[in-house]
DNA sequence: TGTTTCGTACGAAAGTTATCCTACCTTTAT
DNA sequence: ATAAAGGTAGGATAACTTTCGTACGAAACA
């Protein structure tokens, strides 16, 4: 049973949190430490930037800590799949007056995209018609 | 022949800026009066507060303007592809480890996607086997 | 011709975001 | 036991964004 997703609508995650929530979702509850290393290895960024920005996070509700431990853990609130839906949903609606096709258009249109990955896309196509 | 995309990246444009670039990729180049009032048609702005986004969108460089005559008009730098090009890469790169395939497979499990969209992608993609 | 309307320019102010310093506590190692 | 290393908490601050008030000139019009 579907919920109603035009209530809990997610407040837009800013780039830093963007970024750390990337992390989170790739491994899993995590420490500040943790996090911060990955960011680190992309870009130089302060250790206690990083906690900040992951207290705000929590604060705000898109994360929530485990404080049982000295070494907090903390956990996105949210789905990945939940979250990039509603940023994706965000993104159509803006940019391409809501219509997918457009977007997929582009897309295709995009000398970024790969031969592969317009493959790939094409038997995703054809896997649905079953 | 392709231009090499990748030496004049776009700043990104802030919330405010995509609204008015939105208007003038529609209308076409315009005064800030007929884009203030497109906005106000969504929401409440006061037409001062456009008109200093334009100008600073013009000291940018994202906005050109016509000062022939005492209303100015304003035109967007880049073409509307050009720049949804780029916000298309930046937001696969970003969410999507630069898979366009990963995010067409989100397009596809998501909802509030139509199936009439589902059935153009589906259309686009057979005429590109031609 | 005078007044009202419509335009630009400039600056201020408030809100948001991102970063990091300092303080202080806990754990670890010497 | 003491020092060093590694945590959290809480400002402070700087940069950026957004909004709008005020001033003032040009144009329309009564």
């Amino acid at each position: 049973m579907k919920q109603n997703k035009s209530i809990d609508a997610i407040p837009e995650p800013t780039r830093a949190e963007l970024e750390i929530l990337q992390v989170l979702w790739e491994f899993g509850p995590s420490t500040v430490r943790v996090v911060n290393d990955r960011l680190n290895e992309q870009r130089e960024v302060n250790y206690t930037s990083t906690l900040k920005q992951m207290q705000i996070m929590a604060d705000k509700g898109i994360l929530k800590r485990d404080e049982s431990q000295m070494k907090h853990i903390y956990i996105p609130v949210e789905a990945e799949n939940k979250t990039k839906d509603q940023l994706l949903n965000r993104f159509v609606n803006n940019l391409y007056k809501g219509s997918a096709s457009k977007l997929v258009m582009q897309l295709l249109g995009n000398e970024k995209t790969s031969k592969e990955d317009i493959d790939a896309i094409k038997q995703l196509l054809k896997k649905m018609d079953k």
